[in-house]
RNA sequence: GGCGGCAUAGCCAAGCGGUAAGGCAGAGGUCUGCAAAACCUCCAUUCUCCAGUUCAAAUCUGGAUGCCGCCUCCA
């Protein structure tokens, strides 16, 4: 596959530096607070990257950290009156409940930073020895950034444009504006561990440096993370890395663009994040998740509430056009009529372009445009009776339901049964609308006496009434069903 | 100020030199007592603007305008 590579700022073809073998790592979250819909969308972009590289035949090392103790763990402890490590698990457990229902796969790896206080002491120390790094009086370590030549170049800047917004703040024991800690001294009422230059607690960059050099090779072939994360936490990271070992960190760079909320970044300090339970108290997780992939990895995704309500209503085509599908194929007696040569031949197309856009830097957009063409296909087939009786036909379905499965396995939709989507899709919609089932059931219930008295004046008056609510009614041979639009 | 990205129909969004995918909305149709839901069909001679390269440009080059991000914690 192609894959942009941040470093080269090009695309480039995927070759790991094992065959068959990848090794990734991303950054994970630092657990301080509940995750946004950034995080989300990073969760995502990286999972349907590992899904896709094991689709392709690739067997995968994933490695995602937590960052459990860090200034915001400590400040929060500190604001609730309790500890470190209490928060810490706590929104490391809200991670997975949020990231489980999103359906992300859990990591091959999934470190901690405090189980790996040791490797990062080590780092330092050797960093030290090799003229990289500096101890100061308080206990604080340096990384000397000057001592590495390829500073700059993972981000694109240079050490001048650096150093004119650098500086140093008061209380810092810097030689140079541009260090930053590897090793911070221990502060009055902060956790600690023991270190050759005293009490004190690893930086935030030398985490990710320990933590994937001590599970991956160097060099590994993917380094994931937030496009914000560039610099300098990757930037640093990969002067730590290669300055201590002498040997190239990444081979891959690769970054997820942001989630915007009405056209704004979204950010700590602006307070204008939307949390994955905020949205999960109102969507089913695959609707989220399908709004995450309808835009290319790279580029800004606008978050808006019209968004989310557009990738419903586009996932439930899917799966009414998939259920009715599954339900066909289950069928007897067929005929042997021809399909049209076009239908199969833009079918068998269909197959090679899903999996060129997959293999075009993870063009996962495209590839959902060619699930609706697949869709458009079934529907035709299968609104045509006499197409929709023949063996072809069948057969041309039955491949489209395995074409579904195959690629939903790959973008991590679609999985649930057809059946259990719609209907939890109608409870979603019904608790957000907040719509009353039971006063329904009994308009229903007056609307079918009134039609059965042919009173149709007073059955489509209770039908606006019930539309007015956002309820439709649909009469079918098995009876009024209802829904919520 | 330095670095980088983006500008495609009403909205969202692919496209990476060979003549504009897909979704939502909209319009027609099928179905229906009428509807709704669902499905089908239709819906950009044109890609912010101006030059240029080329047989050929939304795609490459130069310039203009507008929007956004990073350079400070952030996915």
């Amino acid at each position: 596959m192609q894959i942009y590579n941040s470093l080269t700022r090009k695309k480039e073809e995927f070759v790991p530096l094992t065959p068959g073998q990848v090794s990734m790592y991303v950054c994970g979250i630092t657990a301080y607070d509940l995750c946004h819909i950034g995080h989300a969308r990073s969760a995502v972009v990286f999972d349907v990257l590992v899904r896709y590289l094991r689709y392709i035949g690739f067997k995968v090392t994933f490695v995602r950290n937590f960052t459990d103790v860090d200034d915001k763990i400590i400040n929060r402890a500190n604001r609730e009156g309790t500890d470190f490590e209490t928060i810490a698990r706590a929104y490391i457990d809200a991670f997975y409940t949020d990231m489980d229902r999103l359906g992300i796969l859990r990591a091959d790896i999934e470190p901690k930073a405090t189980e790996h206080i040791a490797e990062m002491i080590e780092l330092c120390e050797n960093l030290i020895t090799k003229g990289h790094a500096y101890s100061t009086p308080s206990g604080d370590v340096y990384f000397r950034v000057r001592s590495y030549a390829d500073y700059g170049q993972l981000s694109g800047r240079n050490i001048e444009d650096l150093m004119s917004g650098a500086r140093i703040e008061p209380g810092e024991e810097k030689e140079d504006p541009l260090d930053f800690a590897l090793w911070k001294g221990a502060k009055a009422g902060e956790p600690f561990w023991p270190s050759p230059w005293g009490p004190g607690r690893p930086g935030w960059h030398i985490e990710c440096s320990a933590m994937s050099e001590r599970y991956l090779p160097l060099p590994f072939d993917i380094h994931g993370g937030g496009q914000d994360l560039a610099f300098p936490h990757h930037e640093n990271e990969r002067a730590q890395t290669e300055a201590a070992t002498g040997k190239q960190f990444v081979r891959y760079w690769v970054h997820n663009g942001f989630v915007q909320i009405n056209s704004e970044k979204m950010s700590k300090s602006l307070n204008n994040f939307v949390t994955i339970r905020d949205i999960l108290a109102n969507y089913l997780p695959e609707v989220l998740r399908f709004l995450l992939i309808t835009k290319h990895y790279r580029s800004p995704l606008d978050y808006t509430a019209d968004a989310l309500d557009e990738s419903e209503r586009a996932l439930k085509r899917i799966y009414l056009t998939k259920a009715a599908a599954e339900t066909h194929v289950a069928g007897t007696k067929w005929t042997a009529t021809q399909l049209p040569a076009e239908i199969v031949i833009e079918a068998t197309a269909l197959e090679a372009k899903w999996d060129e856009a997959m293999a075009d830097d993870m063009n996962t957009a495209a590839a959902l445009g060619h699930v609706f063409v697949l869709i458009k296909i079934v529907n035709r087939i299968l609104e045509d009776k006499t197409l929709k009786k023949s063996d072809q036909g069948r057969d041309l379905v039955r491949h489209a339901v395995k074409l579904f499965e195959r690629w939903g396995e790959v973008l991590g939709l679609f999985l649930m049964p057809s059946a259990d989507f719609l209907g939890q899709l109608k409870e979603s919609r019904v608790l957000r609308k907040k719509i009353d089932a039971k006063l329904v059931e009994a308009k229903l219930q007056e609307r079918l006496a009134a039609r059965a008295a042919k009173d149709f004046a007073r059955s489509d008056a209770i039908r606006d009434d019930l539309l007015a609510l956002g309820v439709t009614i649909q009469d079918t041979a098995q009876g009024p069903q209802w829904d919520v639009e």
